[in-house]
DNA sequence: CCCGAGTTTGAATCGCCAGTCAACCTGATG
DNA sequence: CATCAGGTTGACTGGCGATTCAAACTCGGG
């Protein structure tokens, strides 16, 4: 039947994505071998280029692909939080590579700077690493404005400007925090970022009750 | 005479790390051959590696090697000016890739996401980059000490957290840039960055004769 | 003018890996 | 049960590029 065939390929395809991703974590984008793939997947190295056209292209889809999953779990994580003080504090907690006991933030991380390494040279990857940016940037936006039309947050500058500068510097520290930088733990990390962004949204560091 | 020969040896040496970078900046470190940067030397392939043990070694000391060169060049750039005020604009001028005619800084950048990329998973280059990137944000952390020694900024909060804290953000609004998003102006990082800064840091947005 | 240490060359070697392919499996269909 | 459209395998090919190496060259010192 044709739903089953469709049906497994989906989800073969899908698993491929889901090694290729995990092997670029482990082994970085140049020295990912499509044998490397294969084998995570337990499966033979030709299989993966009757699925995937080229190497490239597997690479590029795995890495969106991560991306694209990443972003579905935090916007559903985010939404379960009634104020936009908790889903911003939320939001800072992910963004911290290392700070949750969970590994997949890190891996998010090395994602990224191997998206931007190789968008340097990739037009096409570069037009989607926009697309995928955007949207982070749009989602601290959103809980800014979200903020300020319930009441918590001030009025204040452009939203979007403040999710340019917020998420940049979220980037940006995440980076130091990633390479293991002696200077900037997790969790120093965490307080310089909420401490920035409650001076520049508005907001009291301490929850209200506290 | 030996001092000549060293002397031919050295820049045989600085000549090789000045095209390995150059080459690495235009292909990437991924697709970068030791026959391309013997050929922008205009010298045989095989002398590269008689030079250098291995093309890794190679690549890393070329990375950072340019850095080096960059950095002394904006010390240097720096210590013309006078007040610290001018010094921070001047140091944010020199970060925002492709906001002054000068091709350099675009490269700079370019080369700093090839060190975070290969840093994960090279512990000798992890180490040096800390180094280069703890420099990064002393010189930051200084021209505010220096600003609050002469009483030009206000005292505040601890001038090397600023250091990281801008220093990050510069990081990240770069890396926007850098990818040519269709949002962020080179002239656009530098309005955000000037503007964070002077807050945190305390100073006049307008130069104070404006 | 000749020597020899340090340079330079370019051809030969060697391993690696993306991509191809022909043969083999599997399970739905009639 | 025979057929057939995928799906799957793994051996094979080709090219590429790091590294090696023996031979050639340079030039300062004797």
């Amino acid at each position: 039947m044709a739903r089953t065939r469709q049906k497994q390929s989906k989800d073969r395809h899908q698993e491929i994505l889901e090694a290729a991703a995990r092997v670029i974590t482990d082994r970085g984008l140049g020295d990912t071998r499509i044998s490397d793939i294969a084998e995570r997947c337990g499966v033979s190295p030709g299989l993966v280029l009757y699925y995937f056209e080229s190497k490239d292209r597997l690479l590029v889809e795995a890495l969106t692909y991560a991306n694209d999953t990443f972003y579905l779990a935090q916007s559903r994580d985010l939404r379960r939080l009634a104020s936009a003080r908790e889903q911003f504090e939320r939001l800072v907690d992910l963004s911290v590579p290392g700070l949750l006991a969970d590994a997949e933030r890190l891996e998010e991380w090395a994602l990224w700077i191997e998206i931007w390494v190789r968008a340097l040279r990739d037009p096409a990857l570069a037009k989607e690493r926009e697309v995928l940016d955007r949207r982070w940037r749009q989602s601290i936006a959103d809980i800014i404005r979200s903020g300020r039309e319930s009441g918590e947050f001030p009025s204040g500058e452009d939203p979007d400007d403040l999710g340019m500068v917020i998420g940049s510097l979220i980037d940006g520290m995440a980076i130091q925090v990633l390479m293991n930088d002696t200077q900037v733990s997790p969790q120093t990390m965490k307080r310089m970022c909420m401490d920035v962004a409650s001076k520049l949204i508005g907001f009291a560091l301490e929850p209200a009750t506290a």
